[in-house]
DNA sequence: CGAGAGATTGATACCAATCAAAGGATGTGG
DNA sequence: CCACATCCTTTGATTGGTATCAATCTCTCG
């Protein structure tokens, strides 16, 4: 929020996309501290935590219409969710972050209805959930963090599709820079420098824009002075002007 | 989807806004049965989950900013989530019917974020969550049927989010329509004929779309042949129609 | 019956998609 | 190391869909 908070985008100090999120921060810090704490007792299931797995940039982690397997939560990099449509072209239903979640909307109905793609080099924690319901052992506290986790994503879904089917595209623009700045924060990172990993494309699909309006109305912020933008490097200037545009 | 089955809505020998949900269809039902078997055991806690409790029309069943107390099931009637805006208008986020689970946006910051109000006069059940998480019992069974709705619930967010935000004011409709079916065809009532108990604002407002639009297209889908309207009284003549304008 | 809210229908203005073209960035092979 | 191809991005001109303003109509309820 206050600019005084250094922020080295530019300067490239800190590479956000390339730092971890520590384990506090992460969507499965939870359900980690719980199997950490059964691994200590008797028989520990194998496998069923995958710690810090690499994943490829443009490397799927799942796929539509595949069983439901696991969930994953981001350890560093960025991914996007996506459809097919009929006519080959795919839209964008979602960005996720270090410390995000990914997979629990399969879980009812144990297919993933959405493919996952990382946008950059990553690494992931995979938790094999079918496995683990199976393994016999006290899952209060785990189930407890989970509901906890799919309660958050649904609050946050709410706010998101009612804020996008209301608002114009300067709105939408501005609400989706100051969402990733918060939830950049909520991780520990900086909340005014920020790495698009994603094309403008992508953006558009996800706002429902043509990527021509995400990249007239980039630079129209840039004129304005609200942001500052380099290639992928974001850097948000007046985070206050943005919330006043994204909210009348 | 076959117009055999018989629709009465105009001759409304069914009256599906008063007829209950059975607990099969219930969003609450695992719970339920888990409930009913610990009562069956020693200690249980009271108050805990509170069956049919009527709601007037137009009566909150909590508010935005209010302490998170317990979710919600309907046993009958409908249900609008609404956020108040700054300029006193109200925004709709959902709808809710029969069968519906409500509040659950609210588990994890522990406050909700918006308000619900009923449509009509309606039934709930009322599950204080807080109180169970501290009363001691074995959980697994409830906590894991509470996972399977929520990711239930993400699931539906993902689809309905991209869906609106790519789509015009006619798909967008056609799609909501269609939508309605599918959700009244899961509970085990005419997918069909549907009593739109909210107003034309009201959709509007969800779809991101003026009054006088949604009023528009609803007589052009009349005219098309696809549905017959009768004050708040919808018939689904031709899904198929509908299904074909909703997705291209 | 009258009042007020909700719904419908019409005319106009504006925002954003689309079409079109040029300007950068990146990577590959000669 | 440069030439070329490809993809992404930016900028401009035109078109169409939808909001908005305005008027009338319908229904409900006291």
């Amino acid at each position: 929020m206050n600019s005084d908070h250094s922020c080295c985008i530019i300067g490239a100090t800190c590479n956000v996309s390339h730092e971890e999120v520590d384990c506090s921060a992460c969507g499965l810090d939870p359900m980690c501290l719980v199997l950490d704490y059964a691994e200590r007792g008797s028989g520990v299931p194998e496998g069923i935590l995958l710690r810090r797995q690499p994943v490829a940039m443009g490397e799927n982690l799942y796929r539509a219409q595949q069983a439901f397997e696991a969930v994953y939560a981001i350890k560093s990099g960025s991914f996007k969710a996506y459809i097919e449509e009929q006519d080959g072209k795919e839209r964008v239903v979602g960005f996720y972050f270090a410390g995000d979640l990914m997979g629990a909307e399969a879980i009812a109905g144990q297919t993933y209805p959405c493919s996952v793609r990382a946008l950059e080099p990553s690494r992931v924690c995979m938790l094999h959930l079918g496995q683990l319901v199976n393994s016999g052992r006290p899952l209060e506290a785990l189930q407890a963090a989970l509901i906890n986790m799919l309660g958050k994503e649904v609050a946050l879904n709410h706010q998101v599709t009612s804020a996008l089917v209301r608002q114009n595209a300067e709105q939408r623009l501005a609400a989706f820079l100051i969402s990733l700045s918060e939830r950049m924060q909520s991780r520990g990172f900086s909340p005014c420098g920020i790495e698009l990993r994603m094309s403008r494309s992508d953006i558009g699909s996800y706002l429902g824009l043509a990527r021509e309006t995400v990249s007239r109305l980039l630079t129209k912020f840039q004129h304005c002075g609200l942001i500052l933008l380099r290639k992928k490097q974001l850097l948000l200037l007046d985070s206050q002007g943005l919330r006043q545009l994204a909210f009348l």
